[in-house]
DNA sequence: GCACGATCTGGGAACGATCCCACACACCGG
DNA sequence: CCGGTGTGTGGGATCGTTCCCAGATCGTGC
């Protein structure tokens, strides 16, 4: 397998003025769709992009422009959760629609340790991407304080507590989980708990304040128990211990689906039915919340949307425009299934 | 949000010769830790980058080597399954670990389009990226066609049916396929059906395979059901047939578990139980398999180990090494779990 | 004491684009 | 016929590195 020759000397812009008979000057006028170039010029020029094979070099453009037409994802996760949190997958998808069809490369980044944490802040102040998105920051994280010193443009999926002055996307958690745990009332459920979690970032902490909210007077804070991930297994283990605090709970708000899949399992386990004995809802509709048994009653988040919205407010910023949103919401709707 | 003058002009090679009282060849032959450079100088030099706060700027460096230190990881996958094929995640991260070490920047690109596959073809052969990696390609891919005419360094990973000559990492899955097949034999079971998918990719072809090696003389192509999409939906849809087909049915090989979970709830909806009336098994052992009612039976892939492995098998062409081996094979074991 | 190699350093020439200035020409109105 | 404006084109300077060549210095062996 040899490394050696297979890439012969890649054509450059003087190679086209060559053939097209121009000088370089008008080649790059063309490549650039500028004014001034005539037309028997322009169709010089491409014929002879076209002959000799020319492909723009990245790097010579980024030196002169001093840009690198590159956009950083960062994602604030660990690993476990990177794989199985279906909104990241959604928001990576949205948001790559969005910058490649402006001609912007994305490049992700994960971070899962305090390592992995500096490398990147580091990999920001580089000059290696234009501007960066940042999912699910929490309170306290060094990216996002680097990100908002370093003065890049730069746009929050969800909104870090402690930071202010950069633009966030997010959607409404507060209404949307009051909401969602209306239902669980109006159902006729007396004993309401919830299995909160993440409360280091705006989600987790406002789908805490939407419960609360909702409940009003019957706000019990005993049935409220508190895990760090939104995990399938926080799920399992907040629900026997929501069984334990009061064995006659009989609704249940999970902080995400994941987690309502593991309060599912630990009610089957426990011999409770669902929805008869228990309701129980989550957050997220992600495809936890079809398989579970019984399907799930959730908030859809748009996921994909969001990060569209994220791409387009860091190109806006990028583009100098001057009344760019601090904040954006995106409407959430409740999808009843059989849990509730 | 002003985007004007926030970052301020940084600093250059020049200005930390400048600063340390030397010339920036020296500057170089530091930062590139060549031969020949005195302590005192060394010294100065570090301590010249601390205080201008120098970082390297990538793209003059690129421009001059005619490298862009980046590796392509390109993912020939629909968005859905994109989102909810664990192994995709979990290769990503292997791949971006081995390649962050060594100080290779990771570019995901998603094709779900035949102009994505144009798109990105092209990119390819615009020297972004120095090596890449490809996920899932099927025969006839043109990509996997573009990458070997390009040659690029390359590493598939399984491998594409009919290509050749690249090299590729992947799991033995006809041997795979054979031993989790004889599970359902050796539990008694008779009519054993498969719902197979994918069959122009080499896992899907090769999981039938091991299904009809291991069957042998028994193996009734009547009991065989095939689908495009490694999805949950063909196995509710796979199940269903296979169940009209031939209602004796006791034992079912599903082609990954997104499909073996599928065929779990179809059996279900027609009251057969698992694995009573029913043995059912799995591949991938994704996040599927354990929570599927009853969690499945699997065979499990080391699929960030297989991200490592690529990752490495490029560098090692991009270093012009002699034997980068053509093929390469990880081990897979058995998860066994309740299903059969 | 001198030739010679090894070590260290300085500085110029690329790399391949963009940007800008200078110039050529056409057209128009007074 | 002349000045001015709008088009179109050529070519030099530049971005910040790396690479290479030339030269300086220092030992070391004969």
């Amino acid at each position: 397998m040899p490394a050696d020759d297979r890439r012969r000397r890649r054509a450059t812009i003087h190679d086209v003025a060559a053939e097209a008979g121009l000088s370089h000057g008008t080649v790059s006028r063309v490549l650039n769709s500028e004014r001034y170039v005539s037309a028997t010029a322009q169709a010089a020029v491409e014929a002879a992009i076209a002959k000799v094979g020319y492909v723009r070099n990245t790097a010579a453009r980024n030196l002169k422009t001093q840009q690198s037409h590159a956009i950083g994802l960062v994602v604030h996760e660990p690993h476990s959760l990177f794989l199985e949190d279906p909104n990241i997958g959604a928001i990576l998808l949205g948001t790559n629609e969005i910058l490649s069809n402006a001609d912007y490369q994305l490049v992700s980044l994960v971070i899962d340790s305090d390592r992995d944490s500096a490398r990147v802040a580091e990999y920001l102040r580089g000059g290696f991407v234009d501007g960066v998105i940042i999912v699910s920051a929490r309170s306290g994280d060094p990216i996002a304080h680097a990100v908002a010193s370093i003065g890049i443009p730069a746009v929050f999926v969800g909104h870090p507590p402690d930071i202010s002055g950069v633009p966030f996307v997010g959607i409404d958690n507060v209404s949307a989980a009051a909401s969602i745990t209306s239902r669980l009332i109006e159902t006729g459920r007396r004993r309401i708990g919830m299995i909160a979690s993440a409360l280091d970032r705006d989600s987790g902490q406002d789908r805490l304040s939407g419960f609360r909210q909702a409940l009003g007077a019957r706000f019990d804070s005993s049935l409220v128990v508190e895990f760090p991930l939104y995990s399938y297994d926080s799920g399992l283990e907040g629900m026997r211990e929501l069984l334990t605090r009061d064995p006659t709970i009989d609704g249940v708000f999970a902080a995400s689906d994941a987690i309502g899949a593991g309060a599912l399992d630990a009610l089957r386990a426990a011999g409770r039915s669902v929805p008869g004995d228990v309701g129980v809802v989550g957050f997220d509709d992600s495809a936890w919340a079809m398989r579970c048994q019984p399907p799930l009653s959730t908030v859809r988040q748009p996921a994909d949307e969001l990060g569209r919205m994220a791409a387009r407010s860091v190109l806006a910023q990028l583009k100098g425009e001057p009344d760019v949103p601090e904040a954006m919401f995106l409407e959430t709707s409740i999808v009843w299934r059989d849990s509730a």
